[in-house]
DNA sequence: GAGTGGTCTAGACCACATG
DNA sequence: ATGTGGTCTAGACCACTCA
């Protein structure tokens, strides 16, 4: 059962009928007096609920007229760690993943430091090559210490996720991620992996990955190709 | 004077303070009920401004434990609309700005289009090229509508900054904006004004900037030098 | 066990948008 | 004029951390 505090499941409520289309784009939501009611709890708790909405640009508020679905479910899922369905675009595309290494090694000194291990220890790299519908779209390069999951280079990935065999395989969920980005010209090995020009321009990702405050989960380098945009969305 | 809610003086108070020096990396917040305390205000009202903090990751709380300054001031402004200066991420380096095109003209339909403007509208056309301590570092094209700001063209930039330029003489304050972050060839003219080779690699960004809700500001087109990356933090 | 943040209540007054 | 979200109060109990 629950434990879940009141607003989480005020929120999850609110959530899936915006997701079901009981709440569509542009619908007024309840006000906060009414939804209060209805849920049998404060206004403030009703408040907290719809904080998370706002956050994650869900749901609008405007003062004096009332919350409304936000319009554009493409921006709703971003600035947020996601599967990397999610995280491409490409809504109810074929996404595959195959596994070009997975192995053990003691960590390169640069691998290392990053991921705040002493010299000698061992890391598991994985390289992920991403298809959309068959054609390539991304290559990623991950590295995991081998502490963390010892088997990971012999085991198969739950649904070719990462994060998800970390956290169902040894309990590690993944919190925050930190990431630079920028372009590169593909090389030699990257084109003909990814099927464009050698040469040509990439985007890339460095992005360290946390479980807690401070132990990082992976190093990963990703090159993907330019007509897979990343989408954000700034705030002033 | 302020017109500020309480909770926003708070807020920047704490700021300030952490800016200043006052509070540092690492160290603990003063307790919620004692800053309620301190400011004479309820504890939730206190709560709202650390929420504010915690947003942009300059605080995190620990349950039974307290609230610490955060560790990384690089991932704090990230997320946000911020001046080229802050997006770059080159601290205190000279950063300049050299326009190379500025006129007004009908809005191209591509640009009409994501502007929201009628055929035959005009816009305003700005080219400029930015730079670090005297090396160029990003190209940007921006579109605005002519209706907006109608003496663009022919006024200065405060400080190079079009959003400052916006806000201060008409009035128009930016709200937020969606991006698409790519990667492509440099063009010719592009690699010889920001000192790349032709088809070179460079980071894009198309961004959409936004006023109110429904109504655009800004179309542009960046191309930066991939030395430049940009920083990101991801929430789980 | 004392202190911390997490959650929640039942009110209140205000600024603002809309009919 | 009414209803909306924005702000704020003065409490309360809880789960958790840490000495």
């Amino acid at each position: 059962m629950s434990g879940l505090p009141i607003y989480e499941v005020i929120r999850r409520d609110l959530l899936s009928q915006i997701r079901d289309g009981v709440l569509r784009t542009g619908d007024r939501l309840p006000s906060e007096p009414e939804l209060a009611a209805q849920f049998g709890v404060s206004r403030m708790t009703v408040r907290q609920a719809i904080d998370q909405l706002v956050i994650d640009h869900v749901v609008v508020r405007r003062r004096g007229s009332g919350t409304y679905v936000t319009s554009a479910p493409r921006y709703r899922r971003l600035n947020r760690l996601a599967p990397f369905r999610d995280e491409i675009g490409v809504g109810d595309a074929d996404v595959r993943t195959e596994i070009r290494e997975r192995r053990e090694l003691v960590a390169p000194p640069d691998v290392a430091e990053r991921l705040l291990l002493k010299e000698g220890q061992k890391v598991v790299r994985l390289v992920r090559l991403r298809t959309v519908d068959g054609e390539p779209a991304a290559l990623q390069e991950s590295w995991v210490p081998y502490a963390l999951a010892p088997n990971l280079a012999r085991e198969d990935l739950v649904e070719g996720s990462l994060y998800r065999t970390l956290s169902e395989r040894w309990g590690v969920a993944v919190k925050w991620a930190e990431q630079q980005i920028s372009a590169a010209a593909a090389t030699e090995e990257q084109a003909s992996l990814l099927g464009v020009p050698m040469g040509g321009p990439l985007m890339t990702i460095v992005r360290l990955t946390f479980s807690g405050a401070e132990s990082p989960v992976e190093l990963a380098h990703s090159w993907t190709r330019p007509e897979y945009p990343l989408l954000t969305r700034l705030d002033a």
